[in-house]
RNA sequence: CGGGGUGUAGCGCAGUCUGGCUAGCGCACCUGGUUUGGGACCAGGGGGUCGAAGGUUCGAAUCCUUUCACCCCGACCA
């Protein structure tokens, strides 16, 4: 069949492509508050399974939960000089604590604050203030605290998911007594970050350091981890930094060391956002609609019972009831699978394209016909052809076949990086390999380039005009020596460059 | 903040140039019927102060003035 469930298709128009997605799969709409959307029950489930993951593995790693105030005072963000640079442009700032009635029948702020709340872009400057209270002897080292909230970031081009003026995510924050722990804590939560990407997004990363351009503002490292999206694009997933003792010495986050003199503490921050969630539709998703992994699905199976005439309604609900209550449980991930039978009172095929759009990982289609020979028609939505298998067999293999197409999303995901992925040794070819044959309505093209290159001036300055940008210097790789493809300089490091989200 | 564009039903649009019946169409929604192993069909129906304000006119979605909002391309985007 011809028809697909998406319009417009990826190749068509990737960017409308990815809006539909979002719209067909009922994941979330925009609000009437300018660059603020609503997320839908579907696409909440599915944040609240990502957080559920998270959550537990910030906690096996020594990580306690807290929560900090919206707003924060200006004279906070005043203090880190950098940090202040990278986040004044985008703060929504509240002056006035109190609505009068106004001439014109509206109303009018009143009653000016003395000084002006910033709804908070992040929370290092009011964490850090509370942490320079908390900390007073090497013994309450190190705080490990992570807050699961809301941040504003006051955008100017907003994407669902991608960016939005108002985003949910989770902040962990660290103080530590010595420069090599909260180095080995920054490096510890990426290495959590691309746990949970590969293994339970199934979507490959590359671990790597930001070059000094795209660090986070204020601090003296930042780790990230770069997923290729299906157009190529690379979507920074997830960042841990190393702050130094940047924000220490502006916050005088203090202790007496053992040695009974006075130190600073060295700190970290780290994070990932709902853009998770749009990275996840970018990397799995095809043109029927939504594809979930698995072991995030707030989902595994949908039961539609298929009801001809009304006198078959009781037999065939008993079965479904029967068997949903038999597939809750069985253990999947070492979770109950998540079953429902579907009984709304839509027509066959729009509740199958219904399910395919939101993604359900695998829908069952139970008639007199499959009860009678107790066996169900089961459509994966990793392949197009539904087939049908004995009751018994799909109880015994549901897990499996879960687990099956989790890991078979993630070697699809991982081979369109590798075959989208070149080492270019020089500049005309990176060129190349950046330059659409139509500039006017640019087709998928480029993907990663990994290069030898200076982080300098010169070698941002060759960029621009590419669009193309320094995703990170990979970790985990050795080190030889190379020329710079930008400059002709001799180097020994190594970068990935990619368009971006 | 610069350049361009758009505001008409829940969504997508036509109508505006050249003013004129009760403002239309598709999808969605509601009712009834026929259907039902795959995105149904037939019939009927509900829903609009045409972005806002002012003006011209016998008459304005349409012309004029002002204004607001949003979108696209730039710029910006830890």
């Amino acid at each position: 069949m011809a028809k697909t469930g998406i319009s417009p298709t990826r190749s068509e128009d990737y960017p409308g492509w990815y809006q539909q997605i979002v719209r067909s799969a009922d994941l979330a709409e925009n609000s009437p508050v300018r660059g603020c959307m609503v997320i839908k029950p579907w696409g909440y489930a599915l944040w609240e399974n990502m957080q559920g993951v998270l959550d537990g593995m910030f906690k096996e790693t020594g990580h306690e939960n807290a929560y900090f105030p919206l707003f924060i005072p200006k004279s906070f963000l005043e203090k880190e000089a950098e940090h202040v640079e990278g986040f004044a442009k985008e703060c929504a700032v509240v002056t006035h604590h109190r609505l009068e009635p106004g001439a014109d029948g509206g109303l009018v702020p009143a009653g000016k604050l003395e000084e002006p709340l910033i709804v908070r872009p992040t929370s290092e400057t009011i964490i850090g203030h509370m942490f320079a209270k908390w900390i007073e002897s090497y013994r309450d080292l190190p705080l490990k605290i992570n807050q699961w909230c809301n941040v504003v970031r006051w955008e100017m081009r907003v994407r669902l998911f991608l960016r939005t003026a108002e985003f949910l995510w989770q902040e962990g924050h660290t103080a530590h007594a010595t420069k090599e722990e909260a180095l080995d804590e920054t490096r510890l939560m990426l290495d959590v970050y691309a746990k949970f990407a590969e293994e339970y997004m199934a979507m490959p990363v590359v671990k790597g350091e930001k070059t000094e351009g795209e660090r986070f503002p204020g601090a003296d490292m930042t780790l990230s981890i770069e997923a290729m999206m299906q157009d190529r694009k690379a979507l920074q997933a997830g960042t841990s930094h190393f702050l130094g003792q940047n924000f220490s010495k502006a916050q005088e986050i203090k202790y007496q060391n053992a040695e009974g003199g006075e130190s600073y503490a060295w700190t970290t921050s780290w994070g990932v956002s709902t853009r998770l969630v749009g990275a996840l539709i970018m990397t799995h998703s095809d043109d029927d609609g939504l594809v979930l992994p698995p072991r995030l699905a707030p989902k595994h199976v949908v039961i539609c019972p298929v009801i001809r005439k009304e006198e078959e309604r009781a037999e065939v609900m008993e079965y479904c009831t029967s068997l949903a209550k038999e597939l809750g449980e069985v253990l999947y991930d070492g979770k109950r699978v998540a079953v429902f039978v579907d009984d709304s009172d839509k027509r066959g095929g729009e509740k199958k394209w219904f399910h395919i759009k939101r993604g359900v990982p695998i829908r069952l289609e139970v008639g007199p016909r499959d009860i009678k020979n107790d066996s169900l028609f089961v459509g994966r939505r990793d392949q197009p052809k539904s087939f049908g298998m004995p009751r018994i067999e799909f109880v015994e293999r549901v897990s499996e076949i879960l687990e099956e197409m989790q890991q078979g999303l993630y070697d699809r995901a991982l081979k369109l990086r590798m075959d989208n992925t070149q080492q270019i040794n020089s500049f005309d070819d990176f060129k190349a390999f950046f330059t659409p044959k139509n500039e006017a309505k640019p087709e998928v093209h480029g993907g990663f380039a990994e290069c030898y290159f200076v982080d300098c001036p010169e070698t941002d300055a060759l960029l621009v005009p590419l669009k193309v940008t320094p995703r990170c210097m990979p970790v985990d790789r050795e080190v030889e020596p190379g020329v710079c493809i930008f400059t002709g300089k001799p180097t020994q490091t190594r970068g990935v460059f990619a368009k971006s989200y």
